[in-house]
DNA sequence: CTGAGTTACTTAATATATTAAGTAAAATCT
DNA sequence: AGATTTTACTTAATATATTAAGTAACTCAG
């Protein structure tokens, strides 16, 4: 009866901004990614360049726009970010034989270095997460988000 | 035994990209803020600004330093996010009597029509994630994501 | 083989994010 | 009261994000 409690939440009025799903996703990605931005900018690097560093180790190199999908990063902002890693001697590009339309990119020796180099300390933040959630907890937390992930994408590809 | 299954988390290894945690809320984040982003660009609205809305919404007036931390949108990109605002009519900044540095913005009567006529398409979005994950997963994704926070932010607030 | 459509980028323009400085007003200390 | 520190912003500089166009290299139908 009592109206001034609008707990339900299928109700047609509006979560609490502290409560919106967007909200609720971005501080937590926020308080996650600030403890890898501390190792990172130690190096000089940013979150992004960390995750193309990523996502070229172990390869020996990736076409652009395959390496932005795995990055979620769009196409233009490739393109800056990878000039900014060249001139930093981190990555060097080469044309693709096959096509001369893709470009493919490559970790520098350099860059696997440094790549090795944090690789421990990223570890490092990872425990501390999975000593605050819990191994279950975090799981339940991926399953979670890879769900909702895929039902959105699934809606509306 | 098999080396080639490295399936253990508490492995000294780092995750596959695909699978770690920054990249996990942000793709779920990114996939859940383009149905936003859709209802809100039709009004020449970023997400942000919208934020920003809602967070005014129901208010007689925010200090500049709560709505931002309110919105999670640091000072300095505040201060051009409420610029544009204000020169499209959307919100309107006063001094505070009570202290010369601070400032507050409220919504204008344009603003509070706009909200009040997004919120339903907002509203639909929400619904659209209820029936994906349904309510007792929902609810169980937003507690893991605040236990998270909070046990970050507690561990270097 | 040719022209329409597609793909893999790059360029441009505008909006934010992030870090570091700068500024004026308040609070605090002495 | 005067000096120091803190607070609430703004400005600046650089890095990304987002959308729209532009370009050259492919694909494919006719």
């Amino acid at each position: 009866m009592s109206a001034s409690t609008p707990k339900d939440p299928s109700s047609r009025l509006l979560r609490d901004l502290t409560h919106s799903l967007p909200m609720a996703l971005l501080r937590t990605r926020e308080a996650v990614v600030q403890r890898f931005r501390i190792v990172l900018s130690r190096r000089g690097l940013t979150e992004q360049q960390w995750r193309i560093l990523r996502a070229l180790d172990g390869h020996k190199g990736l076409e652009i726009s395959l390496l932005a999908e795995q990055c979620r990063i769009l196409l233009p902002s490739m393109t800056g970010i990878l000039r900014r890693m060249e001139q930093r001697g981190l990555v060097r590009r080469y044309a693709n034989q096959a096509d001369g339309r893709s470009i493919r990119v490559r970790l520098t020796e350099t860059a696997q270095a440094l790549v090795e180099e944090i690789k421990p300390e990223v570890v490092g933040v990872y425990a501390e997460i999975e000593r605050i959630l819990g191994q279950r907890k975090l799981e339940q937390l991926y399953a979670l988000l890879e769900k909702l992930e895929a039902g959105l994408l699934e809606g509306q590809g």
